[in-house]
DNA sequence: AGGCGGATTGAAAACGTTTTCAGACGATAC
DNA sequence: GTATCGTCTGAAAACGTTTTCAATCCGCCT
């Protein structure tokens, strides 16, 4: 029906082969070669991406699996593996699972079947703990999340340590009853939490952390909740970005000031936290880095495929900013 | 190298056409459905997309083009359009265009090797223009912005009507000044700039517009110096979400404060538009519902492919908050 | 002059499916 | 008992490329 590569070929008087050749760059004589474009253009010849990917057994694709486009952490980082896919003239398929591991699953059935030439992948904590058994036929890279062992490469950033700088800003300014509250589906809100954990019994202070669902939502409720019971917290430290949100209505809701009333920090840089009110105290975390760091350690990896399983640690930047402030 | 059909074949003791029909839920007796379904657990046999797009001719693949996935509009578009495709069983390519036509013709001519199924794409206003002339072999929907003549299908909102009402709506509060920022890249800009014009006039008021790049620095950059140049306009309209906030920005480095100094207002309701200050009043663009009615137009229209071309508008909500109140 | 090597070229196989076509079988109708 | 029909099955063609392999051509060496 379309024109195909054969009739590329009978219209400049060569074989099929020629045309794939001058396609390809191969080796093609001069004179040929220019006949063949000249009949490409006339034709308006397109290649089968379809027919190209079979019978080279390359499909130039790269997954990348992520909870939720929306979420600004993984908006950011798809742009980011999008450019360096499409400066190494890649495609990307991108996959929504909503922290959902049938979906989950689901989507690494379809990596499997568009064969794709590698995975960048932000897994669920339930997905994460048996990733290592499973066997890929192309390499996986793990972003943000993490699994126990380490079979895969991973690029992340330190998470314990950032929480744990969190804890120590807050507490050199004054706050000591912090309260953390923790998504409940990520490996990544785990360190966190280990991290605000352990900092707060460095300094001696009394650890009270909450883990709910990772929206906005859940994160309302449960600081409403917490804030109506028991001693009110002079500060808090959030998970992510979302979560900050929803925390920050809730505090609103309840007529509280920061930082007058409450000291509210958290992790992600995002445009509203900026601001709001004299601004939130935030760990920014390097997103465009780790997208392009992991899609590095992607084709470092396909080219050496035995190299052993490398993570790269990058480093959170606390954003000081009103929300923090020492406050009577 | 790896398992393919015939492997199931042997392995069921059937021939690859009956493995096929078992995949295709084709007519085969419950005995051998049952003995090759087996085979394929037990060989852990995955189809080859590619294989099958080629021989099938249907890529059950729908592209999406928009000019940044970083912003919001796109963001909160491109996961509703996916929903949509997997729930059909599709898959979608993502391109951002960065509002460059040499991207846009590439990223065209993809979509073309990958013998889509469809597309759905916001153009920038020069390809648009074109874009009628130009004869793609897969339906394509337009969608945010759209073209002159309209030979395809487009889902929008009645951009002219929502500038005029925000125009109105601060001309009720007392706002007589009322300064217009529009982005200088997209249709949807220019509509909106229309709006706005007539709805100045329609009222007796003086329009006062300026056309720049749609980012939020030109945005930044055009407000400061319009607040330092000749009568201060007493609010802004802006004409999106980037802008709008670049906007904000600039006036809050001016000193000034709203509604108190300037009635700021513009489109698309962000997260941040509501939490700063007392909330800016914009015009709340229903995201999701164009993606969902963008795919269903493409379905449609695949199913009938000579139907006339259908332009769906739909309409936009004031949502007003404080910036808008008024004042003195 | 004959042979050899490198550079180009074309014919045909291969990639892993789906689809067409025809055959086999059993049942139903006369 | 035969003809007819419908249902299921397998062999083989087809999808549009890339790749292998062998052939051809040309120049150069001995």
């Amino acid at each position: 029906m379309t024109t195909g590569i054969k009739d590329v070929a009978k219209a400049a008087g060569v074989s099929a082969a020629t045309v794939s050749r001058v396609l390809g760059n191969g080796p093609v004589s001069a004179d040929l070669r220019e006949k063949v474009e000249a009949a490409i253009r006339a034709t308006g010849y397109r290649p089968n991406l379809s027919a190209r990917r079979l019978r080279s057994q390359h499909s130039r694709t790269i997954g990348l699996i992520v909870s939720d486009i929306r979420n600004p952490f993984f908006t950011t980082l798809s742009r980011s593996v999008e450019d360096a896919a499409y400066r190494a003239e890649m495609r990307v398929v991108l996959c929504n699972t909503d922290e959902n591991p049938d979906r989950e699953a689901m989507y690494l059935r379809l990596m499997q079947e568009e064969r794709i030439t590698g995975l960048i992948y932000a897994p669920t904590r339930t997905t994460a703990a048996s990733l290592d058994e499973r066997n890929f036929d192309f390499p996986v890279v793990l972003v943000d999340r993490t699994g126990p062992n380490g079979v895969h490469d991973a690029v992340v950033i330190d998470n314990a340590g950032a929480a744990g700088q969190l804890v120590g800003h807050l507490h050199d300014h004054g706050h000591s009853r912090i309260f953390g509250l923790f998504g409940n589906t990520s490996s990544t809100a785990i360190e966190r939490h280990d991290g605000y954990r352990s900092a707060m019994i460095m300094r001696g202070l009394e650890p009270d952390a909450r883990f709910v669902a990772p929206h906005d939502r859940a994160a309302a409720e449960a600081l409403t909740e917490r804030l109506a019971s028991g001693e009110r917290p002079d500060a808090v430290v959030v998970s992510n970005g979302l979560m900050l949100l929803g925390a920050y209505r809730a505090m609103r809701a309840a007529g509280l000031e920061t930082p007058r009333d409450l000291a509210l920090t958290g992790f992600d840089n995002e445009t509203w936290t900026e601001l709001v009110g004299s601004g939130l105290t935030v760990i920014e975390q390097p997103v465009a880095d780790i997208g392009r760091t992991a899609m590095d350690l992607l084709f470092e990896r396909l080219n050496r495929p035995d190299m052993a399983p490398r993570k790269v640690v990058l480093s959170g930047r606390l954003v000081a900013r009103g929300s923090s402030a020492r406050v009577g």
